[in-house]
Formats: structure tokens, sequence, C-alpha cells
DNA sequence: ATCCAGGTCCGAA
DNA sequence: TTCGGACATGGA
């Protein structure tokens, strides 16, 4: 059996040992699995050897335009990117391992891990969305004067492409749930059915496949993933991805079609639906209504009075139309920082 | 230690 | 259709 510490550099051992935050992994070891290659809050350990490695990999530059890197990637659409040290982050997407730095106008671009896109410029270009007009988007967007008062006046926040399964499963994960611990079921569903990538800081893994999930024990699952009840709806609508339904037709069905056919899926409810809908099939009409938007429209658009969720989905296609999950995604990067800003109210007040 | 989280499901009115 | 309660777990 080969210890999961095996793989982690000595330094980090060594900080690891020290950190007394107790997770559940396999095999009888402990660790908290908060960024699996132990990169963030370098700034106690080994951060020289690990710049030292990651300025030795060969960068590409990629035009960015108004994109936000940072903004993007923190718009909790996404939970497998990390900070890496101040201006980078790290991140697994497909079976490739990637460091982003965006310096004004440009991204650079390492691939530190897996079997590199065939084009990268291409691939990134399409996985953070750089060739929409997403300027025009929030002019479209600010012609509504409510929310031109919160939205920011530059874009930046793009939404990403990001494949279908891995959104289906995170989003069935994020029921009930919030984003620190979403992020670390991810991580232990990924190292124990995910396949291993090799990078020069350590061994990172991708996303499981519909028939590695569809293949694992409830009891794994519930256990040492950490899933709890949800074990079954993971493994249920990963099975039936993996026996009879094609995802990638899904892609090509219409909106409403498409939302219906969701909502079938175990786990899956209207705003799972439509996060599916928004980050994994990029239809940017869709608009998860979670508690955070939902306290938002009712302050900005019903005057603090309780609006019904079909009168939130109404307003919100009225007022947004065709680019609602853009739309909803300032909304809810404005609301969640103000929050964490004034301390922590409780969302459902 | 205690609360509660990017909700969903299920059964009852 | 709408409403309310249960629900596993662990992060803060």
């Amino acid at each position: 059996m080969t210890s999961a510490r095996e793989n982690i550099p000595r330094r980090a051992q060594h900080r690891l040992a020290h950190r007394a935050e107790p997770d559940i992994l396999l095999g009888g070891e402990r660790l908290r699995i908060i960024d699996p290659l132990m990169v963030r809050g370098a700034q106690n350990i080994g951060i020289a050897e690990k710049n030292a490695h990651l300025w030795a990999l060969p960068t590409l530059s990629v035009p960015a335009g108004e994109f936000d890197l940072v903004r993007t990637l923190e718009s909790g659409q996404c939970f497998r990117w990390w900070r890496w040290a101040r201006d980078a982050y790290w991140g697994i997407v497909g079976s490739s391992v990637l460091v982003i730095r965006q310096s004004r106008n440009d991204l650079r671009v390492s691939v530190c891990g897996g079997a590199p896109p065939a084009d990268i410029a291409t691939f990134i270009n399409r996985y953070f969305d750089l060739s929409r007009d997403y300027r025009a988007i929030l002019r479209h967007l600010r012609r509504d004067e409510v929310f031109a008062r919160l939205a920011p006046r530059r874009a930046g926040l793009h939404i990403l492409r990001q494949d279908p399964f891995e959104v289906i499963i995170s989003f069935i994960i994020s029921a009930n749930n919030h984003i620190p611990r979403i992020r670390s079921i991810i991580e232990r569903i990924c190292r124990v059915y995910g396949a291993p990538i090799d990078t020069p800081f350590g061994r990172a893994y991708s996303f499981p496949s519909p028939e590695s999930l569809a293949e694992a024990r409830l009891s794994d699952l519930r256990v040492k993933c950490g899933l709890g009840y949800r074990d079954v709806y993971v493994k249920r609508t990963a099975r039936a991805i993996a026996d009879h339904l094609a995802l990638a037709e899904w892609a090509t069905w219409p909106t409403p079609v498409l939302r219906r056919r969701l909502l079938q899926l175990d786990g899956v409810g209207e705003k799972v639906a439509d996060c599916i809908l928004l980050f994994g099939f990029h239809r940017l009409e869709a608009f998860p209504i979670d508690t955070w938007i939902r306290r938002a429209m009712k302050e900005l658009y019903f005057a603090d009075r309780s609006p019904s969720l079909g009168q939130i989905r109404a307003l919100a296609i009225e007022r947004f139309g065709p680019y609602a999950g853009v739309a909803q995604q300032y909304l809810f990067a404005t609301y969640r920082t103000t929050d964490e800003r004034n301390g922590k109210r409780s969302p459902s007040e």
C-alpha cells in the first residue's frame, strides 16, 4: 500500500505534520486537503524551491483583454483552482495541471503536469471564454439602473467552459454545504477515484470519470470522501451518465429541454440545474437562485418583501434576459464579499 | 462546542 | 402546486 504522503515534498510533509488539522484520508492517513500540492500558504516553507521550479517552466502568453483572472477564479463557479503565492493560480483542468498568472492584458500559462492540450492558446481561449465581448454584456446589463448601481464598471468576470460531468457532480455536492467543504470533498473524490498527474511540485489528481464514480462503493463515498447522504445522488447520477447518457449530445439541446432533463438526475433540483446550465453548458441565460441571490434580489428589487422563486426568476429574465447568468455572477460576487466584510450576517435574514 | 452551509427530497395539506 | 422537516458531515 502506498502512503498518501509519499508524493508530497519532504518539507511539505514536515509542515503537514505540524498543522494539526485533521481530515480523513485513505489507509488511515490523516490529511486535510485544502490544497493538494500544498502550494498555498507557501510563505512558510519551500517557497524559493517551488518558485525555482515555477520559473523554470516554459510559459506561453495569451492575450486576455479585459479578462480578470482573480475575479473569475474566485467567483465560485469552479472548485479546483488555488492561489499560488500572490499573483498566480494553479488548477486542474481535464488531465492537465496548469499554472496561470495575469499581468495586465495578458495571461502567462504553464503546463506543469499531465497531458498538455494540443493547442494551449486555443484551449485557454476557450476555457476562459476570452473571445466573448463581456464589456458589451456588462453594458447591456447596466441598462438596468438597480444593477448598474452595484455592478463594477469593469467587466472581467467570465463564465468558464468547464467539463459538464465535473460540474454536475460538483454542484450535486454543493447542496446544503459551504464552499470550503465542497472543495474538500471534491479533492477527496479526485484522490480516490481520479487519475494521478505528476508535477514538479507533487502529485495531483484529475476529476474522476463517470465510470469510476459509478463503480464507487457507497460507504467509500460516504466515509472516505465525506459526502454524507449525497453518496447515493453522486453514485446514481454517475451510473446513469456512464451507462446511457451522452452529455456531448445534451450540449446541443435547447436550454429548457436540457433543464428538464437535468432535473431528472438524482440530487439535481432547480438551483443546481441552473448552475449546471450556466457553468457546465455555458447557457448564459441560466440564473441560479441560491441563498445569496435570493437575498440580493429581495433587497434590490422587492423592497425586502420575500418574493417567491418564481417571482425572482421572472424578474431576472425581464431585467437581464439572455445574460441573466452573468448578472447572477456579479450579484453573487458583490453580495458574498460584502457579507465577508460585514462579518457574517446570516444569509437567510 | 455549536451552528449551519451555493438545497434536494419526500410526504402531507 | 406549495409547505415544512429531515438530512450527513465537517469548516469556522
